[in-house]
DNA sequence: TATAGTTGTTGAACATCGTTCAAATGTCAA
DNA sequence: TTGACATTTGAACGATGTTCAACAACTATA
């Protein structure tokens, strides 16, 4: 048999074909195997287990959030966490099951991690102290991971049984007006919905920049 | 055998309990079974399938919940967010990978999805829109799974890689000087982290709150 | 050119998983 | 006592992750 057939990077690449195709559950051993023409063992010479390989994929999302980001430059620091945020969802949105893909696994690469400097030296070239730009950036990934997580729920998994006359159906337009009248609203429009949360955390976290000269977070 | 030694809630129970010892990827069918001293077969009469059981376990967090929350009443809105959101994290702490169960799963039980009428209701009741307070709740929540999320990623699963410690050594004090100076607390101390970022929402939903009268989100 | 060593893959096996289903069992009503 | 019903058994099926001795192909050395 030839040698090399296969590489760790080969494996990511098919298994992020499977991604596309079955969505994460369909990421088995012999899955990938087929899709590369060889058997299911060969893929332990290259991974440890399959917990890597989902590491890895999440490393690979997460780094190309961080490679196309040369936007830190001049950027105030509301355009900077706006596009962070925004440029993060339409990244996850381009995987099937991309939030659940990296919100559960560890990054395999330090790059990734470092990554995270450069965003956190813009903010506090504005004024943030070195906590609050951390924490700045950790509200607004928990946000957007939270949002997409529940966004793909219903785009991928549940187009049967999540529409929004299906929610209306098991409400009240009497006992519960309010959820019934924004419940087509709640289901569609998730643009919207989203730039809405990613405009208050920015004004909110505006607050908190200027609330540290005077002291810490108040109560 | 005597009839009806299961029931559907008998097995939630003991998912509960398995849950708690060896985590969401240990509840197996058999594993539950042998718990209430059954065979494995025995569960498919009374659920359907364990993505049902999952559901079913999701339900009841969430309804416990909005069970405890009479706290609508008599409180700014403010201090309704606040209160919310920090009873969601504590409730989703309370179980081994809390959070997860709860974000990859559908209600099965309309009581929940009608409790959100008591807190929009209370927004509304404040100023709000429908559309708007609808939007404040579902920006908050989306926070708060995904900080949970992240939050019980460290705390269960990777008490072995992923202490300060081990975070520090992957940088360069150097080269990442915030990083490495912030890197303790990104790893410890998550209630203040999490207290900032519900302060931060809560100031910055209270800019979308003033701005809707004269007129939608602004850009 | 022969030989040894290394790298990468095979093929088979193991334990465990979710799920199904005919058969057996226990309980209750008539 | 009998019959109908509700519930569980026990065994099986296919698919999963993972391991491992054997084997094949390439590389470097002699």
């Amino acid at each position: 048999m030839p040698r090399a057939v296969l590489s760790r990077q080969a494996i990511v690449d098919a298994a992020f074909d499977q991604l596309a195709v079955s969505g994460l559950d369909g990421i088995t051993a012999r899955a990938l195997a087929s899709r590369l023409g060889v058997q299911a063992g060969a893929l332990y010479y290259h991974l440890r287990d399959m917990a890597a390989l989902r590491d890895e994929m999440a490393t690979q999302i997460i780094g190309r959030l961080m490679s196309d980001a040369d936007e830190a430059a001049g950027m105030d620091w509301r355009s900077l966490l706006r596009s962070l945020a925004h440029r993060e969802r339409a990244l996850l949105l381009e995987y099937r099951d991309g939030a659940r893909v990296v919100s559960g696994t560890f990054l395999t690469d330090d790059e990734a991690l470092r990554a995270i400097e450069k965003p956190l030296a813009a903010l506090v070239a504005e004024g943030f102290t070195p906590l609050d730009a951390q924490r700045a950036l950790q509200t607004m990934n928990a946000f957007v991971i939270g949002f997409v997580i529940e966004e793909q729920q219903r785009r991928d998994a549940g187009e049967t049984r999540y529409t929004a006359d299906q929610r209306r159906s098991r409400l009240d337009p009497d006992a519960q007006p309010i959820s019934y009248a924004v419940s087509a609203e709640v289901v569609e429009l998730p643009e919207e919905s989203f730039t809405w949360g990613v405009e208050a955390l920015v004004e909110g976290i505006a607050t908190r920049r200027s609330a540290h000269p005077s002291g810490p977070t108040p109560a």
